[in-house]
DNA sequence: GGCATCAAGTTGACAAGTCAACCATAAAGG
DNA sequence: CCTTTATGGTTGACTTGTCAACTTGATGCC
């Protein structure tokens, strides 16, 4: 299984796609058994905890998630009364969202389970390979967009 | 939108989130353009490719996919006629699974266009770097199997 | 002011991923 | 042998992600 002619796993993109399917179920039984909600659920909440993302747009922007795919997270926050939106009547077209009392109580009980997940994943590095690991991801990111080939 | 105390940007996973969605993204209209084939149905050609895998079970422990994901993902691929499967006669439980002519050649059409894909993703990268990312994303896999906290 | 245009958000349709129950056959143990 | 058990594969139900069309309030122009 350790062909060198095709070997799968110095291949960045498997690599990273299996990491990241890996991460991902990680926090969502974590999320799952320590609160009730999914992880872009969680995501959106803890984006909220900054003040300065006020609207949909600003979190579909800072996380680059899909439009709708927001939409229906805020649809089901609002429902679970963790967030509130802002009537059309005071903000018409962008509705300016906050975190509810008992958003803002997930928030505190949650975040940090969060980062103590992150401090565990991160326990193996010295200082400089997260750095040196976010400026690797960075470049990948950069050169993923659009691609024309011949 | 760059909250010190929370800054987004900061936390690997999700960053790797993001850059995963860009990859796949990516990965997927290349394929969408080139050959008519999702990426998952990809990755089971190129996985073909190795004479070594010769079964689904091959195929799924070197990717980590989903037993149902693979089974389907073969069923489709038969359809297409680019593998072929041991009837049930031959194999009974395993069933062998070959690639067929046309799969060999989209395999060989599409080959090159992905590695010049990888290429183009590598470009910015000193010879170290590679391994060294693969080594950063080696250490993350390896922590992010299931978490008990508190 | 009224009309065209744009952008935020919603909705629907569909593809992909995840989980668990189930089926069938090969292997193991008496 | 015959029964149990383990395992590869299939299927169904459900969630999440992705894309595009559409709605509607805001913006700009004459």
């Amino acid at each position: 299984m350790n062909n060198p002619k095709y070997d799968f796993t110095r291949l960045l993109t498997y690599r990273i796609a299996r990491l990241q399917a890996k991460l991902n179920a990680q926090a969502t039984s974590l999320l799952r058994t320590h609160a009730q909600i999914s992880l872009s659920e969680w995501r959106v909440i803890a984006m909220l905890s900054d003040p300065r993302v006020e609207t949909q747009k600003d979190v579909l922007e800072a996380m680059g998630l899909d439009k709708g795919q927001v939409s229906r997270t805020m649809q089901r926050l609002s429902q679970k009364g963790l967030i509130m939106r802002m009537s059309p009547a005071e903000a018409q077209r962008e509705r300016a969202i906050r975190l509810t009392d008992s958003g803002r109580q997930l928030l505190k009980k949650m975040t940090p389970i969060m980062m103590q997940r992150q401090a565990h994943l991160q326990s193996g590095f010295d200082a400089g390979e997260v750095d040196q690991l976010l400026d690797l991801v960075g470049k990948l990111e950069s050169k993923s967009g659009h691609l024309d080939i011949s």
